[in-house]
DNA sequence: CCAGACATATCTGTCGACAGTGTACCTAGA
DNA sequence: TCTAGGTACACTGTCGACAGATATGTCTGG
């Protein structure tokens, strides 16, 4: 997947380090830094991350250079309310409109994720679990609407990367796929549209429990 | 509304000019010529390109440069589609939520619109239009949905900035927004979300009708 | 010992320049 | 006259440099 310009490749490699959870919310992106790392000048940098602010995955404030993006938990609520929302809108159409080969590769990916719960691999399902959402995304014929909700999973997702779901967790997420999936195949529009609104606010507040314990924790300090 | 940088100027200038048509989709964002035209150097320009690149509001392809954002007519009917639903959503939050103050101001706004209609001010009108919706979403209480609706509500408007609406639809519009203000002032979520989605619907009809009768007129050509 | 002012250093915003690529025009041949 | 090839131009991508602004560290006074 070579881009053909190096502002491009950068943005991609960026990206991936964001959504990865290398770089965390409020790691300050020095244009000088990174121009050294990727051995290019200023110019290619600066593209690159005015790319990148257009995806929300970095913030730039003027003459104080870019930072990834934090976030405060009333945004979160509303980014995790808006997801709802708009899975919840892929799911309607996509049972209402998604082919035949689009419904096997839903049905094939769920699948896949139960073989993965099954021999206990959570990375495993973590890709899965992703693969089925995007796939109820592009068989919503909307390629709009999946944009918009790509957008904001991407955004959602860059602050959760850190936690792995717990195993009792992933069998919650395991039955509540189920639902929506079988609300699919069975063409039920409104069906899909509230078990996903459903699956989604159950996520919600298990990351957002994560991300408070977490904040307990204390800061890891340098001890002589 | 003075921004401190140079670039963040010009994206607003060039932003404003998109949205009222002035610039037109397909047309070719020279940087060259906009360094003339600012008096600055490319590099502001590329900055305030690559801002304006966010919005979608212009299109980036590397090596060929920036154009105003065009469109096609799958696109424009997904677009109107997922604004349906967005609006919709910020509407039915918006009645379920909003306090009284931000109430009375989408009543007055919506009063503010009768009269342009009294007075035959169509320009009147599409202000208020406008500002009625925006105050929907304001009220809605969830800023990451704002900001999405909004988006998606300005990509759509460039491509109708020079269709004046008829006196006979917004007299149909008017009655629309009329059933939806009553269900916001109603804390009806549900029926407020129902009469938006109709409401978006019929403009989507409307404009779209207009579009494709704009595009079967021959194209001005020079003839000596 | 703490607070505030000053000086230093780093970083961003902006500028001008060069090289490679894409486009358009012009010419030559069928 | 139309097509194909080549040439020239214009534009974008990238580079290095300078100036202004911000943040950091230090010093002095209370």
């Amino acid at each position: 997947m070579a881009s053909s310009t190096l502002s491009r490749k950068i943005a991609n490699t960026l990206s991936e380090e964001i959504l990865k959870g290398e770089l965390l919310p409020g790691d300050r992106l020095d244009e000088q830094s990174l121009a050294n790392r990727f051995e290019v000048s200023r110019s290619p940098i600066r593209d690159a991350l005015r790319e990148l602010a257009s995806t929300r995955l970095i913030e730039h404030q003027p003459r104080r250079g870019f930072t990834v993006a934090t976030i405060d938990m009333a945004t979160l609520r509303n980014l995790y309310e808006a997801s709802g929302e708009l899975e919840g809108l892929c799911a309607k159409y996509c049972a209402l409109r998604a082919d035949s080969v689009q419904r096997e590769h839903i049905r094939m990916l769920h699948q896949r994720g139960m073989e993965a719960i099954r021999l206990h691999d959570m990375a495993a399902y973590a890709e899965a679990n992703h693969a089925l959402h995007r796939a109820i995304y592009d068989a919503c014929h909307n390629d709009a609407l999946r944009d918009i909700t790509l957008d904001v999973r991407n955004r959602l997702s860059m602050f959760h990367a850190r936690f792995l779901f717990s195993e009792g967790r992933v069998a919650q997420s395991r039955e509540e796929h189920q639902e929506v999936v079988d609300c699919i195949l069975k063409n039920d529009g409104d069906g899909a549209s509230e078990a996903m609104k459903r699956h989604v606010a159950k996520t919600a507040v298990n990351i957002i429990s994560h991300i408070v314990q977490d904040s307990r924790k204390p800061t890891a300090s340098a001890d002589p």
